[in-house]
DNA sequence: TTAATTTCATATCAATTGCTATGAAATGGA
DNA sequence: TCCATTTCATAGCAATTGATATGAAATTAA
């Protein structure tokens, strides 16, 4: 019984996401984000509350499509390091969008804002566990398997696995071509051994 | 036959680089760059010319001191393992200052300004060549003196060895505590085999 | 049709941004 | 001492920031 949202949420956190992988929380202002989604500010608001709620949502977003889509991989059954090589090749794909060379946004959060936003750092928090998590489990699943050597400690390679992928995202913000991505990411793998 | 300045350029331009160092480009103002070196307007625009300016100064401080002192580790003779690990020590001791965990200041600079400011880019790029060059040498001396094997790749190694110290800084700047830096950085020199 | 409700479009707010202008203060040469 | 020169301290500039206020437009229940 009242004018109907002329918006889809999810459709508008989206493009809002997409904004914040590229120019980041400070250099987005409120009016690029009102073009870019096409939202005004009073829908913005209503929905995310300020800008600094829209980014935490956006962050949310990320991990669940994202992030959540290119683990898929790793739940696959098959070889650990295919798998691994696999779930890196998708997240290293991600990196490069129609905005270009944008990297991981929550590597980008991290060095961004981290230090001084703690809902961000505990977003970030959030998604580095999702990535060790996955990678743990697959790399536990492989060393009962014979695929990784017994000795080796599933944890700390999970974590290295995990920082890996951010390191990809960093690469590509940075300018570096997927060559160069690709090259880091092989070597990254033999410490699998 | 003038009024004379009333500070240090040299001990201005340290002060400004720790500013950026621990809060980036965008979110730093001129106002606390004002309060931070104790240097007025006048002082820092007839020095650096803006904002821009000082900046780039900054980056280019920032590869001749903290950099450039690290890197000497690999010029020293002695086993390349230990010579990276010590190196890798010293940059890791570096993201940890008296403004907090500020991370690698070329990292940050990547991530926040690559892709929209050519001349950060630029001095980014030149940063990795030091970093690569350097680990490039020290790994072909072991190599030669047999402590590497002779199928390993010099130049994909001593990229990997820079993103490392990059993801060293990252993960400094993103709150992980020093054991989680100290057990990557372990970790990724397994890559050497 | 009317009235209530919600969204839309726009104007505007105080605060902050990078930067410049202005005049006083401090030096050394004449 | 007086003057030219340079720096200092401060005020102020237009532009932009995140956020809010206002009134018109669109919808449904009555």
């Amino acid at each position: 019984m009242a004018r109907p949202k002329e918006f889809e949420p999810e459709e508008a956190l989206e493009k809002a996401m997409r904004q914040f992988w590229t120019k980041g929380y400070h250099d987005t202002s409120i009016r690029d984000l009102v073009e870019r989604t096409g939202v005004n500010h009073y829908g913005l608001y209503g929905e995310f509350d300020s800008k600094h709620g829209l980014f935490l949502a956006a962050l949310d977003h990320y991990q669940r499509t994202v992030t959540a889509e290119a683990l898929g991989e790793l739940r696959k059954p098959g070889p650990i390091r295919r798998a691994i090589a696999r779930t890196f090749e998708r997240l290293a794909k991600a990196t490069l969008t129609p905005d270009g060379r944008v990297g991981c946004l929550m590597c980008n959060t991290a060095v961004e804002m981290a230090p001084s936003d703690p809902e961000a750092a505990e977003k970030f928090k959030a998604h580095t566990k999702m990535l060790r998590d996955a990678f743990r489990t697959k790399l536990a699943e492989g060393q009962q398997a014979g695929e990784l050597a017994a000795d080796k400690d599933v944890g700390a390679l999970a974590e290295f696995l995990a920082t890996t992928v951010y390191s990809a995202g960093f690469l590509t913000r940075s300018g570096f071509g997927e060559a160069y991505v690709a090259r880091h990411l092989r070597t990254a793998l033999t410490a699998l051994g």
